[in-house]
DNA sequence: GCCATTGTATGAATATTACCATACAATACG
DNA sequence: CGTATTGTATGGTAATATTCATACAATGGC
């Protein structure tokens, strides 16, 4: 699970990274209600980053209500989570990247054949 | 144009949102490459946020090769440059865009088929 | 009861973000 | 040439983000 979860340079603050997939890893199930989550010690060590920064993450998917944080136990995923704007990130992500290939002169057939090439490993 | 522009309350900089939602609609067709975007001041007053938060934006659009900025004359959508099929760039940038994908939890086959979407305008 | 684990809290230091005000520099146009 | 437009740059201020260090509080297991 902590392997999933990556961390970029992009200007977005990390607790604002970290809520986001969190709370996309409960949204899509990947985390079902009940379910334990690593440490905020565990995800602070090994993302390299503070504790501090984990828990105001942590704590603001509490105030959502898709966790539950309690002390000396761990945290949770809610056990009816509110329902994630069923938002598709993916046709913003493809937009972006779009506009990226276009800048790099990439066609776009040859960036789906390489992301096909990814698929292929895993 | 400048009403399609949003703000969010949601930690992420007005400088990030802006320079993701101008790429977003430059990807998607939205903005043609050679056309002309609104004043700096113009998408300033429009949002109520300051000159140098616009100027940020723009300026990293920029450096990504994505607008092309004349003083006096206005910022502009960059031309795609002569597609030069190199197979690594688009390797690279499918290797980039797959770690952001994966992050937001988007599955690449659903990137690959938004991508796709896409490649039907031009 | 003791103790390790885990979330909670605080205070300080630094960096980043955003705003404000102002000015400079290139371009276009009458 | 003079002027308006537009991007570029600077200096100062306030709020926020991140890190570091440290400590406290509830829980569970021995």
């Amino acid at each position: 699970m902590l392997e999933t979860l990556t961390l970029q340079d992009n200007g977005i603050p990390i607790y604002v990274q970290l809520r986001d997939q969190f709370s996309a890893l409960v949204g899509r199930g990947a985390l079902a209600p009940g379910q334990r989550l690593p440490t905020m010690r565990e995800v602070a060590v090994a993302l390299k980053i503070d504790l501090n920064t984990v828990q105001r993450a942590y704590a603001e998917l509490e105030r959502e209500g898709i966790l539950i944080l309690v002390r000396g136990r761990g945290t949770f995923v809610a056990e009816a989570p509110p329902a994630k704007s069923g938002k598709s990130e993916a046709g913003a992500l493809a937009a972006k990247t779009a506009a990226q290939a276009q800048a790099l002169g990439v066609g776009l057939d040859d960036l789906i054949a390489a992301l096909r090439a990814l698929k292929g490993r895993a």
